[in-house]
DNA sequence: AATGTAGTAGGACACCTGTCGTAGACCGTT
DNA sequence: AACGGTCTACGACAGGTGTCCTACTACATT
């Protein structure tokens, strides 16, 4: 699987397309950014092509245009996005950045017993899967 | 306030040192980042400037030196870069990144409940001065 | 005063990104 | 068969980064 480099902006929208539908060609990508950004045909289509040259989407020809696909699971670039954030920021300790967001005020009692009742959940049926 | 435009890793780094020693003349952010990376003097003077350019730090000379200073502050950047990534990975929604960092085991039953007890102590007394 | 040393300025360079424009290839229609 | 539309390939270019190197300056010491 290749791993995740940095990625910006920009390409992160273009793959929120492509997770969203699993495939896509250029036109379709540029049409599903044209709200929030009014980027050219050909402007899609070079980012999609140097994604491709980097091996984070792959594609596959269908009749005289390319169909793309992320090969990058979405998990995983969450999973790397975040844990870079945190190691920068927070010195590499997720709760300070929950810290954080409550001090913020992002993150509200309600929310919090929300998420706990989630955990609880989770650890029941799995029992802990991911032990480090 | 200089608004916090997107800061690189290295950046933060540097901004870091700044932020941890209120005040640094190069060689001193050099030798702070010697250890995780390698730069040479030349290398931060000019990253450093180039801060001081567009905003990010102020200098003072003392003597032939300059000391360099952070104008942003920390809890600023800090607030923007986990905005950004939650407007970005998590469409936004706080809720969405602890729940993520729940599902990847960083957060685990008991860190939660202390970071309940610190809501409802904060919650105590301010009385919630973070109204949206 | 002559030297050597520390520090800054400024220029260079390679690479990545965001943005297109142009050219060429392919088809489906007249 | 000639046209016009649709796509991709490529090349360009300006900005921002990470990295230094080379000059030049200002001191402190001898």
């Amino acid at each position: 699987m290749a791993r995740a480099q940095p990625l910006s902006d920009l390409q992160i929208a273009i793959l929120r397309v492509l997770w969203d539908r699993g495939e896509a060609t250029v036109a379709q990508v540029q049409a599903a950014l044209q709200a929030e950004r009014g980027l050219a045909h050909t402007t899609v289509a070079t980012l999609l092509s140097r994604l491709a040259a980097r091996g984070v989407v792959a594609r596959r020809s269908e009749g005289r245009q390319h169909v793309y696909r992320a090969t990058v699971e979405e998990q995983d670039v969450k999973r790397s996005m975040v844990s870079a954030l945190t190691e920068r920021l927070f010195a590499g300790d997720p709760s300070a950045l929950v810290h954080h967001l409550i001090d913020e005020g992002e993150i509200d009692a309600d929310e919090l017993t929300r998420l706990r009742k989630l955990l609880a959940k989770k650890r029941a049926k799995k029992g802990g899967r991911r032990a480090r």
